[in-house]
DNA sequence: TACAATGATTGTGT
DNA sequence: ACACAATCATTGTA
């Protein structure tokens, strides 16, 4: 306004000065002579900016009326080109206000953000690549998850799918109305002096207002990924709970290495890839399942003593198939002398048996380890069936006798250390984690 | 709906 | 880094 103003001001008084301006210029046709004076000349070009600068508060028919007649005015090339003298001294003013926008740090910051959660990246690739990433940030880090972040996925393709139709409306509106400005400017520029320069930066201006709304757009995407990822990754809220089969797998190598069951990587990675699920997730099972089972071992007898039994026919075909294949008559009654005591020397024999009897070491441990396994197994089934007192009464024939004292493996492990064979080199289900 | 079961997280100790 | 213990939050069930 302050520029109009001033403007208004200059028009006049060049107008007066260089007596380019002829006659007056009342919407009532001016006469053809140059008989006005000067006041009269002055209070004519008043009139006529007064009527140019009230044309945008009058109805549009009385506007375009006005404008109609302004253009067919006589004088209307002449004040042109005084507009467009005016224009050109005062341009300076507003090409030196003008300053070329610098890349917002918080736009950028969004920008990557969403370009890393594959919500503005390339379609397919970039879901699934995030998706990883989060899988690997929340720390599974395994490939296995993928189906329990399919519905993620969905809903991240779903805010993917809202955020590029709302960008498209953003973007659509953006062109929409600079092309209507840009129009009305050509249109206005018949009346007043409007140069490219002007149009460009009035383009400019338009797109850094729609570029704002487009970044909160950006940042409410971000925020409901955000969101999002808390409420799919994180997976106390989306717990689900293990298949049964799995379930079953992780019983039976708990029971059966219940001497010392602390999988190793190897026996982790081997469990996590039998029931699809993670290495951590196979951590987290065995660490719930030690407490809960120290905590309360009357409660899991029940299900010790049917993974026992179950892993009990399978030690006994696994014995003799070893037996056999080794072609040694080896005893097939692991623990014949078991009478409850925590040692078992016959497991140790048996493996040393196997290893001295067979050249492969490697295949030795393996039988070996396979023994051991289903020797807990066996003996457990055999204290069970010999009849036990209850579990947390001293000396009784099934007790958590691999715990020690203080209620905790890792003690046991070493009186049992004839056991500790079983774990050697290449050994795949050893249970030396520590 | 209350309760148990269960997978995951957090804090602590080694 | 790992294990343990306590705890949380969800799921399954009677």
């Amino acid at each position: 306004m302050d520029e109009q103003t001033r403007m208004m001001q200059t028009l006049a008084g060049v107008a007066m000065a260089g007596h380019s301006v002829q006659g007056g210029m009342t919407l009532p046709p001016p006469h053809g002579h140059d008989g006005g004076d000067g006041d009269g000349r002055k209070q004519d070009i008043g009139d006529i900016l007064h009527q140019i600068m009230t044309i945008t508060d009058q109805s549009l028919d009385e506007a375009q009326a006005k404008k109609h007649a302004l253009n067919c005015h006589r004088m209307k090339p002449a004040l042109f080109s005084v507009l467009c003298e005016i224009k050109e001294k005062t341009g300076l003013s507003i090409r030196g206000a003008q300053e070329e926008d610098p890349p917002d740090p918080q736009l950028m910051r969004l920008d990557n953000m969403l370009l890393a959660e594959g919500v503005s990246g390339p379609e397919k690739g970039g879901g699934s690549a995030a998706a990883a990433a989060a899988a690997a940030a929340s720390g599974g880090g395994s490939s296995d998850n993928s189906i329990e972040h399919s519905d993620y996925r969905a809903k991240l393709s779903q805010i993917r799918q809202i955020y590029h139709t709302e960008l498209e409306k953003y973007e659509q509106a953006c062109n929409e109305f600079t092309t209507h400005v840009m129009n009305l400017l050509r249109e206005q520029s018949r009346t007043r002096p409007i140069s490219p320069k002007e149009i460009e930066r009035m383009v400019g201006i338009i797109h850094r207002k729609f570029s704002s709304i487009q970044m909160q757009l950006k940042q409410s995407t971000c925020e409901a990924v955000m969101i999002l990822r808390s409420r799919f990754l994180d997976a106390r809220r989306k717990r689900r709970n293990f298949s049964k089969q799995a379930t079953e797998i992780l019983n039976e190598y708990f029971y059966s290495h219940l001497s010392n069951p602390y999988p190793s990587e190897e026996a982790k990675e081997e469990l996590a890839k039998k029931c699809s699920i993670t290495v951590s997730q196979v951590s987290n099972w065995f660490g719930n399942k030690r407490i809960r089972y120290k905590k309360n071992i009357g409660k899991f007898q029940e299900e010790a003593n049917l993974y026992a039994a179950k892993t009990a026919v399978n030690a006994a075909h696994a014995v003799a198939a070893a037996v056999q294949n080794n072609q040694t008559s080896s005893p097939t009654t692991p623990n014949s002398g078991s009478s409850g005591s925590f040692n078992l020397p016959n497991s140790g024999d048996m493996y040393m048996n196997m290893q001295s009897l067979n050249g492969d070491s490697y295949q030795g441990a393996q039988v070996g380890a396979n023994v051991q396994s289903q020797v807990d197994s066996l003996r457990h089934v055999i204290n069970q069936t010999g009849g036990y007192s209850d579990a947390l009464g001293g000396n009784s024939l099934y007790s958590p006798h691999h715990l020690n004292a203080n209620g905790g493996w890792h003690e046991a492990a070493t009186p049992s250390s004839v056991t500790s064979p079983t774990e050697g080199p290449g050994s795949v289900n050893s249970d030396t984690s520590n």
